[in-house]
DNA sequence: ACCTGAACACCGTTCAAGT
DNA sequence: ACCTGAACACCGTTCAAGT
């Protein structure tokens, strides 16, 4: 399978179950079955490792992303998008912390696939807005709103700060509805 | 000034110098002249050394939104309060990370001070809503919407994922006020 | 090209002991 | 009540060496 490949999943396994203590070189060498200090001939360090991670990360949301049918009304498309992002977020939290966390230094990969999933999104939402579907203005700020919307709401609600129980009922995908909803108001 | 205290600070400081892996209880022990296992006196262990430095935050927080004068318009005052969130994250990014970070466990000051820092925001919203300067409803999720633009602006700004240069250009402040124009063409 | 084993400096945490 | 010093298991990383 390659060991390189072996060692990224097996580092996104330790994520998923035992959180970001729990993903040391040396775990993700005995997962893999090599020696403690064999995943630095592959990674210059830890961070690179994690870098990978996070990059086959967002490799797998833009190929997602792509396959949202191109047959869908377009703020369909857009709305289903957001709902890509939403939901691996919830399902796999620790990857996307992981992912939207804090870099020491670029990632040549990383920094690509983030752009790449990014501009997938940008068009979807230009396309809409030429279909009258959303407010007119620069696509990339448009985007950049409903991008901040999920993202916020999705962290705010991984950390326990957005209190679903109550009347202030309001997970993450209420929110981003109520986003459609204002901007739904200003279309055309 | 209370071992204590210098600890949670001694911790804030070298976090915000050199980031979370600089943030060792040695390093702290160390600051504060003490032997490097003191801080375990004061502290369960390393999490809730880290919990008390951001539950400090939260309670400067609600405390500087507090400050904003009473006497503004309801709506000015909304804003302000999410501009004192948004000016506190962008300073000290480090510190916002942290604090909505992942905790292992409930830490009962923490969730205090964050109750508190957000029931301040939620009279606020709701008082520009009897005032009719914000669409009515569910104060609770009108503020969490506008806390989710708000956080996840910061966030991604933060991470390098909101591209400022170029004409996308969507820093925070131009996003979350992006959301007010949204919202004052359903007021009432 | 890819891996191993020993070694180093560092870390969080525990424990017995001191004032 | 608060702190110390030794000790333990663990970590990332380096290095010399092996195939």
């Amino acid at each position: 399978m390659g060991t390189r490949l072996a060692m990224v999943e097996a580092a996104a396994g330790l994520l998923d179950r035992e959180g970001p203590a729990g993903v040391t070189l040396r775990a993700v060498a005995k997962a893999v079955g090599v020696s403690h200090n064999a995943p630095l001939k592959h990674f210059r360090d830890k961070e690179a490792l994690l870098a990978a991670v996070a990059a086959a990360e967002l490799r797998k949301l833009a190929e997602a992303r792509l396959a949202v049918s191109p047959t869908l009304a377009p703020l369909t498309r857009v709305k289903r998008m957001l709902m890509v992002k939403m939901r691996w977020a919830l399902l796999r939290p620790q990857r996307f912390k992981l992912t939207y966390g804090a870099w020491s230094r670029p990632d040549e990969d990383l920094s690509h696939a983030a752009h790449e999933a990014r501009e997938i999104f940008v068009q979807a939402v230009a396309n809409a807005q030429s279909a009258g579907e959303l407010p007119k203005g620069d696509p990339e700020r448009v985007a950049s709103l409903m991008r901040a919307i999920t993202h916020g709401a999705v962290d705010l609600a991984l950390s326990g700060h957005l209190d679903r129980k109550g009347k202030g009922r309001a997970d993450p995908q209420d929110l981003i509805e109520d986003l459609f909803v204002l901007l739904a108001a200003r279309k055309g």
